[in-house]
DNA sequence: CATGAATGAGACTTCATTCAT
DNA sequence: AATGAATGAAGTCTCATTCAT
C-alpha cells in the first residue's frame, strides 16, 4: 500500500516468511512445520510462498542458514579480532564470542540441533566450521607458541570440541555446583574450555609418530616436535 | 513354525523387526523408513509390527537405543579395565575402544547422527554421556594425577569432546597429511585426542581467568574437589 | 464380511472402482474426475485408490481400455463370424456389429472421445484397429472378389472410414430426412457406409501408377461394378 | 510504444499471445499450457492476458479456431475453385489442398488432434465441416454424375471419412510398401481416397439392402436429390 | 497372534485469476 | 492498459494406524 519499492517488498516478503519460519519451527517444533503453517503465520497466503522458495526444505534451510551465517560472522569477527592477542585472550575471547553468539537464539539453536535433519543444513555447518578453522590454522601456524605439530589437525581438533562443548553448554549444560549460580557456572565453563584449548596447544605434544601404536613415556621425543 | 514358546517367538519377531528397521535405515535413509517398509522387509505384515512397537517412532528408537547400548558396554567396559592404569594408558585405551565402536557400524552411525531427529535418541545418548562422565569422574577423583578442580566438570567437558570428536572422526575425517595412509591418521588421531585429554587433565589449571569479571579467587573453592 | 476369497475381493474392488471410475466421467466429465470423486462414488477411501491403480491416469486408462476391449470383442468377432459370407453381406454385419457396440454406451463413448485427451487410450485404440484391420486384410487378399492392389491398405483405409463414420454417427448424426425416424436414418447409414465400402472395394481402381497424377476419363470402367 | 492505435496495439497483443499459445501448445504440450506459460512467452505479464481473453480456455480455442480456420479457407477455396470440374478432378484436387493444408502445420495438428479435449475446438471444426459438406452438397446436386440419393448424406459421409483419413495419414501413416517413398506413398494414398470417393458416389447405389428392415421402397425420394 | 486391506487426515504444491499500483 | 505479486481453492498422493477375518 505505501510506496515500497519491488525489490524492497519482495524482500520483506522473504524476511517475513523466514520469521515465520523460524517462529513456527521455535514454538511448533519441526514435525509441525508445515507449508500452510508457515504461510498463515506469516499472513499470507500459501501460494505466495513458492514464490520465494521452492518447496519446503528451502524454507527450513534459508531459516538454518541465516542463523548460522549470523553466528559464523560473530565468531569469525572475534577471532579476527583477537588475532594478534595472546593465546589466552584469544582463545577466551573466541569462547565468548561463541557462547554469545549460540546464547542469542537458544531456541532456535535447541530446533536445530535437535529436530532438523542434519542434512538440511549440513553444508553450511561445514562451511562455518571450516571458515573458524582456517583462520584458527592461520593463528596456529604463526608465532602463537603453539606447539602442535600439525595446525591444520590441531584447528579440527579445536573446532569441532569447541563446538560440540559450547553446544552442550546451550542446551544442556551439567549441573551447576552447589550454590553456583548460572553466570559463575558459565565463567568456568569458559575457564575450562579455554584450559582444554591451550592445554593442548601449550603442552607437551606426543610425538608424531607415523605408524604403529605409541602410548608409553615418550616424553623425549616431545621435545623435537 | 510348532513348538517356539510364546515368549521366544515374540522375542525372534522383535529381532527381525529390528534388523529389518535397521536395515532400512542403512540402505534407504531415515526418510524411507515406513513402517510398511520395515514390515515388508522383515517379512511381516505391517499390522504385526504394531504388536510388538506401538508406533513407528519406538522402532527407531529402539534401533538407535541397540546400537547405543553396545556402543555403551563397549566404552564403559575398557573404561574399568584400565581404571587403574596410568593416564595416559587409560584414556588411549578408551579412545581405542570408543573409535573401535564407532566404527563397527559406520553406516548406522552416518543415519542416526545424520538424519535422525536428535529427540528420538536424546535420552539414551545422554544415559550413556552420563555413565561414562560417571566412571571418569570417579577416576579423575582419585590420584590420578589429575589436577582438574572439578571432577564432573572436567568429566562433562571431556566426554562432550570425545565424543563429538570421534563422531566426526568417522563421519567426516579431516584431510590426510601428504602420504599419509587412513590408518596412520587415525593413529595420529587418538595422539591428538590423548594430548587433548591430557594436556587438560595434566596442565595448568587457569587460576585467574585474565578476560571478564572472571571471578578471581576460585582457587580455594577447588580445593574440594 | 462374508466369505470372499482374497483374491475375489481385491477383483471386486477394481471392479467397484472402475464402475466408478466410468460413472463419474459420464455424469460429471472428465473435468470432474478427480481421485477423491472416484473414490467417494465407489464407496472407498481415497488411500484405497492407490491401492489398485498407481495414478489418477490409470484408472482413466483402465476405463477406456475396458471399454475398447470390450468394442475390439465384439467387432472381431463379428468380423471373424462373417468372414466366409459374400461382401456385402459381411460388410453390412461388421457395420451393424460396430454400431451396435458403440451404441452400447454412447454416453462413455461421448466422453472419451470429447473429452479424454487421446492419448490416455491411443495405444489401445491403435491396437483395435489393428487387430480390425488384420483380420479385413486377410479377408480381402483372399477371392473377395475386391479389386484393390493393396489390401493392407484398403484395410487401413475402410477401417479408419467405418471408425470415423460411425462414431460420428453415434455422437453426432446428421440431420435426418424429413418425416424419417431414427430407426430409419439409422438403416439408411449403414446402407450409405456398405456403399461406400463396397463401391471402394468392388469399384475400378485407378491404376496404381507410381508417381504422377492420375485421374483421367475413368467413367466408363466403373459401369462394371 | 508511441504512435500506435489502441486498436493496432491490441490486435498486435492477440496475435503475440496466439503466436506464443501456439508455441507453448507444440513445443510444450497441453499439459503444460498455463496461462502464466503463454504470458512469459509472449513477453507479458500473466495479468495483460486477461485483457484479451476471458480465460485460458478461450486461448486454445483461438489458437485452434485460427488454425482451422486456415484449413476452412484453403479447403473452401480448392473446392469452389475445381467445382465446375469433372468429378475427378474435383476430389482429387481437393484432398491434395486439404493434405496440403493439414501437413502445413503438423506440429499443431498432433497437439490438437491429441492433446487437446475435442470439446475445445468441436464447435469451429464442425463448422469446417459443414461449409465443406455445404458445397459439396451443392455439387453433387447438380449434374455432376453422382448416383447418390440423398446429396446431403453423402456429403456427410464423405467428408467425416475424409476429414479422418487425411489426419489419420498425416499423424500416424500406415507402413509403406517396399520400397516406396513417403511420396509415392502420398501420391498413393490419395489415389486411394479419390476411389473412395468416386466409388462411393458414382457406384450402384444399393437399392435395397438384403438384411435389415430396410425400408424398401425409397427410389422415388431418390429422384429429387 | 498374524494378516493385509482399508482407512482418512492432511501434506505439498499448482495455477487460473484478481487487483492495487 | 500493463504489471506481477498475491491469492486460495483444490488436487494428488502418502503413510501411520486399525480391525475384521
Amino acid at each position: 500500500m505505501r510506496k515500497i519499492p519491488r525489490q524492497a517488498r519482495s524482500r520483506a516478503m522473504v524476511e517475513r516468511l523466514l520469521a515465520a519460519g523460524r517462529d513456527v519451527l521455535v514454538t511448533d517444533g519441526y514435525d509441525a512445520f508445515t507449508t500452510n503453517r508457515v504461510a498463515t503465520r506469516a499472513g499470507v497466503s500459501p501460494g505466495s510462498l513458492y514464490q520465494y522458495f521452492p518447496d519446503k526444505g528451502a524454507i527450513v534451510e534459508a531459516v538454518a542458514d541465516r542463523w548460522l551465517d549470523e553466528l559464523a560472522e560473530r565468531v569469525a569477527a572475534s577471532l579476527t579480532d583477537h588475532l594478534g592477542a595472546p593465546g589466552p585472550v584469544l582463545v577466551r575471547g573466541t569462547l565468548e564470542a561463541l557462547l554469545d553468539a549460540l546464547e542469542d537464539d537458544p531456541e532456535l539453536l535447541r530446533v536445530v540441533a535437535t529436530e532438523l535433519p542434519l542434512s538440511r543444513y549440513r553444508d553450511r555447518r561445514q562451511a562455518l566450521r571450516r571458515r573458524v578453522a582456517d583462520i584458527a590454522t592461520a593463528g596456529l601456524a604463526g608465532p602463537s607458541g603453539a606447539r602442535r605439530p600439525d595446525p591444520a589437525t590441531a584447528a579440527w581438533v579445536l573446532v569441532v570440541a569447541v563446538e560440540a562443548l559450547s553446544m552442550q553448554w546451550v542446551l544442556e549444560p551439567p549441573a551447576p555446583r552447589r550454590g553456583e549460580s548460572v553466570e559463575e557456572q558459565r565463567s568456568r565453563i569458559i575457564d575450562e574450555l579455554t584450559d582444554l584449548c591451550l592445554g593442548y596447544l601449550l603442552g607437551q605434544p606426543s610425538a608424531a609418530a607415523p605408524t604403529g601404536s605409541r602410548v608409553a613415556p615418550r616424553s623425549e621425543d616431545r621435545e623435537n616436535v
